[in-house]
This record gives C-alpha cells, sequence and structure tokens, in this order.
DNA sequence: ATATTGTGTGTAACCGGTTACACATTTTAA
DNA sequence: TTAAAATGTGTAACCGGTTACACACAATAT
C-alpha cells in the first residue's frame, strides 16, 4: 500500500503539496496537480483515512441513536440515513440506545473518543444540557432536544388534529386515545393535537397511557376493550400499539371497523401488513431521516444551515380500520 | 486530554512501560504498575483508540452487512449483534448492501480502509473467493458463503422438513411452496426439505418464485389462489411472504385456516402481529447473531473456534393461520 | 566461576497523514 | 519604481499510540 510519501517522490514534489491537492486547500499550480495525479493513479493511491483522522481528530462515521431498531419505525429510519450518509462518504454506526441514559452516555462517549463526525439522535434520555455540553455536532431527529439543537418532526399535533376529526367525521362517539409514554414529545403533542380536535365536542373520549410495544399494547387494549363499553374508536399514537388493539379486538371478536375503528399513528409499513389495512397518519419517516442526515453533514462540513428547526408533514392514508362509508 | 507521554511522566516511568501496562503485554513489575494506575487515574487518561489503530491496524468497528435492514428479519439479526458486540466492546457498523455487488464491494473496500475489525455478513452477491482473498476476519450468518468461512445458519432443510409434515397432518391437500430467489442458499435448502417431505405423497404441490418481500409476494399470491383451483395450503419461505399470502387470502376473501392454512418461515414479530397469528417455522434470530458476533470476536481476538460450521435449531411455532384440530 | 535465560525498563523510530512556518517568485497596487 | 499581496512549494514537527532493539540486572544452569 503505498503511502502519502511514496506519491510525493513518484511525482517529485514534497508531501505537503500531495496533501493539499488530495483537500483542495492553500495553493497548487496546475503543474504540479497534474503530476500528483499521475502518482495517484500509477501508484493506486488511497489516503488511509485513520491516519487522516489522527490529526483532524475527525472520522467520517455517524453515529445513529435509536432506542431499539427492532421497533419497526426505525429501520425505516435508518435506512434513510445509511442511504443519505453513504452518498455523502459517511458511514453509519448503529446504537441501540434501549432508553437507558447509560448506554446512551456510554455510546457517545465512547464514539466520541473514536472522533465521530456527528451524532444522529433519536431518543433523549440525558438532560439537554449534557448534549450541548458535547461540542460535537448532532441533530435530533423524531423528538425534540433543545431549541439549540437541531430537531426533525413531524408535525404531531396537526397529524393528531386531522386523526381525530377524521375518526369523528367517520362517526365515532367514544374514542380511547392510546397515549405514548409521559414525557416523550411526540407522545405528548400527539395527545394535544387529540385534545385540541375533540375539545367542545360531543364524544366520550378516554386517555390511556401505552408504551410502543406491540406486546402491551394488545394487552392494555384488551383491557379496556373489556372495561369500557361502546368503546367504537381508538387512536393510538403509534402504528405498533394500533397494531396491537387491532389483535385485540380481533381475539375479542370484535368487528373492524364496523363496530370499531382504528387510527395509527407513524406509516410503518407494518401498517399495510395487516387486516384490515391500518388506516394511518403517515410520517415521511424516509425523507425525516434523509434531511436530518443531510443537516447533520452540513453541520459537520461547516456549511451554512438555514432553518434549525423543521417539521415534515404528515398525511392521512385511509386503508381499512376505518370505515369508507359515512354513517 | 492526557496522552501516553503525559502518563508516563506523571508516573516517572516511559511510555514503552505504559503501553506494556494498557495491553498487559511484556514484563512489567509490580511496582510500575501501581505508579502508572495511580497516574492514569490522575489524568482521567483514556487511550485513544485511533492512534492506536494507526500501528495495530485494527479498529473496534464490526462491518455488519445486510441486504435491507428494512426487511423486518434483519433488525432483530442486528440487535444481537449490536448487544454482544457492546459487550465486547466492539461498535456496528450498518451496512446495507440492497443485494447489489457494488454496494457490498464499496461497504467492504471502504470498511476495510478504515481497519474494521471484521465483518459479519448476510449476503453475498460477491464469488467466494473474493471474501477469501479479504484477508479479514469474516463470519456468514443465514448464508453460507464458502466452507472455508465460518456459518451460521438455521437447519433450513429440517425446518421445512417440519413445516411440510406439519401442513399434510393438517390436512392440506393442495400446497403452494413459494419458494425465495433461486441460488439464495436458504431459500434453496427450505425448498428441499420441502420437496423431501412431499416426496412420495398424495399431494399436489406447486412451487412458486416469491421475493422476500410483502408487496410483490401479496400479488404473486393473489394471482396464483386465483390462478389454481383448490390450493389448501401455503408454505412460504419467508414470514414477510406468508405476510403477503395471508393479506392476499383475505382481499380474495378465502377463509384462513378453514380453506387455507399457510406456514411461514422465520419467526420474526411479525408473525404474532398479523390476524390470524402466523403459524412458522421460528429460527432463533437473537441466538444466530449472537453466536455469529461471538465467533467472530474469537477470530478477531485470535481465539481457537472449535466448529466453522453452526446450525441453530427450528421450532415449530402454532398460531392461527393453521388449524388447532385436525380434520 | 561462567554461560544462559528470564525479567524489567527506556530510547527512538515508526504508523500515515496534516500543517505552521519559512522562503521564493510573481502579480498587483500605490 | 517600489511596497504589498498573492501564489507556490518544501521542511520538519506533530497527532498519540506501538514496538524493535539495546541494555541492566537477577536467577538458574553447567
Amino acid at each position: 500500500m503505498a503511502n502519502i510519501r511514496d506519491v510525493a517522490k513518484e511525482a517529485g514534489v514534497s508531501v505537503a503539496s500531495v496533501s493539499r491537492y488530495l483537500n483542495s486547500k492553500g495553493y497548487i499550480s496546475e503543474d504540479t496537480k497534474l503530476k500528483i495525479k499521475r502518482a495517484i493513479e500509477k501508484l493506486e493511491y488511497i489516503p488511509n483515512q485513520i491516519a487522516r483522522s489522527l490529526t483532524t481528530k475527525q472520522t467520517n462515521f455517524i453515529g445513529l441513536i435509536v432506542p431499539d431498531i427492532t421497533n419497526p419505525f426505525f429501520p425505516e429510519l435508518a435506512r434513510a440515513v445509511e442511504d443519505i450518509a453513504l452518498s455523502y462518504g459517511y458511514t453509519v454506526v448503529l446504537c441501540n440506545s434501549d432508553e437507558k441514559s447509560e448506554k446512551e452516555i456510554h455510546y457517545i462517549d465512547t464514539l466520541k473518543q473514536k472522533y465521530v463526525a456527528g451524532f444522529i439522535v433519536t431518543t433523549n434520555q440525558l438532560r439537554a444540557s449534557h448534549y450541548e455540553d458535547l461540542k460535537v455536532p448532532l441533530v435530533a431527529l423524531d423528538r425534540m432536544i433543545h431549541e439549540s439543537i437541531p430537531t426533525i418532526s413531524s408535525n404531531n399535533v396537526e397529524g393528531a388534529l386531522m386523526g381525530t376529526n377524521y375518526l369523528l367525521e367517520k362517526g365515532c362517539q367514544n374514542i380511547v386515545f392510546m397515549r405514548g409514554p409521559k414525557g416523550l414529545g411526540p407522545a405528548d403533542d400527539r395527545l394535544t393535537g387529540f385534545l385540541q380536535a375533540v375539545e367542545g365536542k360531543e364524544v366520550q373520549t378516554h386517555i390511556i397511557e401505552s408504551p410502543f410495544h406491540f406486546g402491551e399494547s394488545e394487552k392494555i387494549a384488551r383491557q379496556f376493550l373489556t372495561d369500557i363499553k361502546g368503546v367504537d374508536g381508538i387512536f393510538a399514537s403509534t402504528d405498533v400499539s394500533a397494531a396491537g388493539a387491532l389483535k385485540a379486538a380481533h381475539s375479542l371478536g370484535i368487528s373492524v371497523p364496523n363496530e370499531l375503528q382504528i387510527m395509527g399513528f407513524d406509516g410503518i409499513s407494518l401498517g399495510g401488513m395487516l387486516t384490515p389495512g391500518l388506516t394511518t397518519i403517515a410520517q415521511d419517516i424516509y425523507k425525516m431521516g434523509a434531511l436530518a442526515t443531510r443537516i447533520l453533514i452540513k453541520i459537520i462540513e461547516e456549511i451554512e444551515i438555514d432553518e434549525r428547526v423543521i417539521q415534515v408533514p404528515v398525511e392521512l392514508v385511509e386503508r381499512g380500520t376505518t370505515r369508507s362509508e359515512q354513517r
């Protein structure tokens, strides 16, 4: 493997010139450029990134911190991040935080040690100050950490508003809103949207907390579907929860969407695999991931960014868990 | 940030001693050890991995190459890999190959450039020789690349045999086997198992090729469910395909499991989310990932490994797409 | 008593880049 | 015409580790 000194020798110039050529930094004459170019081709020289990192204190790695890659929302996000990262020459490091602050801290520390270029964080177990003190480029995805940190999220309030209104239009009178864990940004926002939508309306509502986990959601849904009489609509703040609710309805012999209509939130592909297909407020997950990655790379490469907080619009996807005709 | 020379000075020893201490290599007296230990603690010294990599030509990164993280089989695998890697101090780099050899080569080359410690490969677009020439620790997961490369896979033949026999027991007389892409190891093995099981039996069988993709599988299933009369069983060589088939059956008004029984293969959690729940041949996905990672790390750390090819047993999971009672 | 082996430590080169600084030459400005 | 600015290039130190080699001394073998 040729190194920069071999190239310099072959081209008959100094290593500094080769380095300048490689990084398009400082002055080099056309003549020298050509000589270096030829030498590089001849020796099939590829710069050693590790050596480079030692002085620049930066690698081409991007840390992607997710709570759990097993939750179907995140692979779709990861896919987008990976695609864009690759196209800019970056590589993504996968980190499952399990929503545990120790794991999150551990990853951030070790990766910072290894000079990662930046982080995309979809979890926020840590106090905002911890992230601010980091001095490493960082963008928040899905969940807002702090105003000072660029954030990409969906318009959750708007989405929940839209979804609720749709259920109301479809005739729901007694709606359970399965809210996500308290204190979690998007979950709280979705609840806000729901409450705004039902405010002053003649509907019965029940707010029930449920984690973003299929099995748990199913259990919780089965519980409230037996306890509360006359529930004719469920708005779950996650498709996974909605899937759990649908399963629960099926196992209780409740017909969807005739007796009970269900609305999800997320737009993961799971929704289309269920029967009936899940009506949902779809986020543009790929776009969110792609956008976050582009912004992170801009920050890393010190390119001016225009907006710090971006809301990606959501879209209502009508499938089979809601009625096609109004009653 | 303190470096090794600071520590050496603080401890009143040479950098070589500190390095020996850190790597438990060569001779050091107890006295010196203690002095170094104190200095490290006092200065809160953390060795710089990048600098280390420059000479050792190795990092703590493990490259995980998957066809597509969006396919629900792979996040479950990735999760296992990540968990085990973390516990041994390694970090995983996610690579989506999209089943494209260029992308696979690109990742392998760039990561090798960056001195990754090794690869876990769940795809094999390249000729085996390419992997052998790599001179980087590598284990194959799910798909066998070559006998010389350690491989973790499920007992696919056995599983398909088991699944088919089960369908036969449940009374299926006219079975469609949705085989995966040709030339793909596990897909071929599963077909082999199926053929072995029906060999000489009084059953009608149809082998239909289908990619491991929900939408495609659904379309293909809808097609053959209308074209072929009297199909009463489907064995899909992937849960995702089975999910597609189930959806197709539903949309055609075919009752599952009364008129049509469906068996999947993989054991991804999606199976349990569907209604009815998918009966499937479950691989121990987590175990496969964990095992592959442990073996890779052994190879990296030059610890003797006992077996080069490991088959993880599969298990029949009975859910709702097959009948509970025999007819 | 001497040769051999084992233990313990330090110096300095090396891994492969980047870059501050010095210096030379050319171009532009005053 | 001369000072200042722009352009072009090379030397050598530096990033922060690892390690070959030399050397000193103690323990053991002959």
